[in-house]
DNA sequence: GTCTTCTTGCAACATTGTAGCATTAGGCCT
DNA sequence: AGGCCTAATGCTACAATGTTGCAAGAAGAC
């Protein structure tokens, strides 16, 4: 499960690539017990294809622009599904809305960039989040989330266009 | 509607405090050249005094019971104008809504605790968020959001009534 | 091919936040 | 103290993001 390469970078891919996270998915949703439907695969795909963590709405575009036309609720639901299961990361992007990210191994975090001007979130590797010590009595820890805020290169660049917030 | 518990702490405070910390909240909503509305006035004080950031819905909740009615909007626009002129800080909660806290240094940060059980967050003192190192080129970090997820010492202690997720 | 039950799709609703605009009131000036 | 100007307020409407309930459809076991 651990590949070589960075796991989130859009590198250049084969029809043989296509074809093992086709499989991998499949297999993937079938070994949680769950039925193999277009919805889940479909998304499941595009997480762990993708090179940041999306937002419903931007899953749900990219998955109309591919011809498989969705409901709201029902992405909603397949990506619960998706998070519940292990195979999805839901992570609060700056805005109200959620982002997912695929998940390759359990064990990897990382932190987050988001950009304030462009709202979008890029994943930080090899920046885990340090494990709290100075807790107060009581208190027990699962995860720890680290959000970068600041401007990414593409805004920091100039006037390009920006969708505003 | 809100928390089952109190809003924020109410300490044992003498009418003393009550005054200097009315006073101290008028000349510094002043002092940035805002009008001293009993909106602004009451939010401040609120959040000054809070032991641990407040939702929107908890501070409506407490202007409410404080005999204090308010519109939804105009506590927006408070809360809004009060973190414009950084004397408030919006952090993100775990949940879709925001949640605030009063600032007394501006350079001061620290890290929040969020329960993933009652939804409760608390501040994390001495516990700064390492800014980061490893970035991309070109981009640029302007503050470092660091959220601990887990549980909370009461709902930890066991079955108190929680309110779930 | 049939059957069971998990998923989907629809409609309705909930929560959180914003926009526009007429009205109120803070605070300066006289 | 009274008047005036304009920042704040309080509506009402609307937008964005999720959630719930339920009938209809499809995945996969037999």
């Amino acid at each position: 499960m651990a590949s070589p390469q960075p796991p989130y970078r859009a590198s250049a891919r084969s029809a043989d690539d296509d074809v093992l996270r086709h499989v991998s998915a499949r297999e993937r949703i079938a070994a949680r017990g769950g039925r193999v439907t277009r919805t889940r695969l479909a998304v499941l795909e595009m997480l762990q294809h993708g090179s940041h963590p999306l937002s419903h709405d931007e899953i749900g575009d990219a998955l109309a622009s591919a011809g498989v036309a969705h409901d709201r609720v029902t992405l909603y639901r397949a990506l619960d599904w998706l998070v519940e299961q292990g195979l999805a990361r839901r992570i609060a992007g700056g805005e109200r809305a959620w982002r997912f990210e695929g998940v390759r191994d359990a064990a990897h975090r990382h932190a987050h960039f988001h950009c304030d001007r462009c709202g979008q979130v890029v994943c930080l590797e090899g920046l885990e989040p340090a494990p709290a010590t100075a807790l107060p009595n009581g208190f027990q820890v699962e995860r720890a989330e680290l959000v970068l805020h600041g401007q990414c290169a593409t805004c920091g660049r100039g006037d390009e266009e920006v969708r505003p917030r």
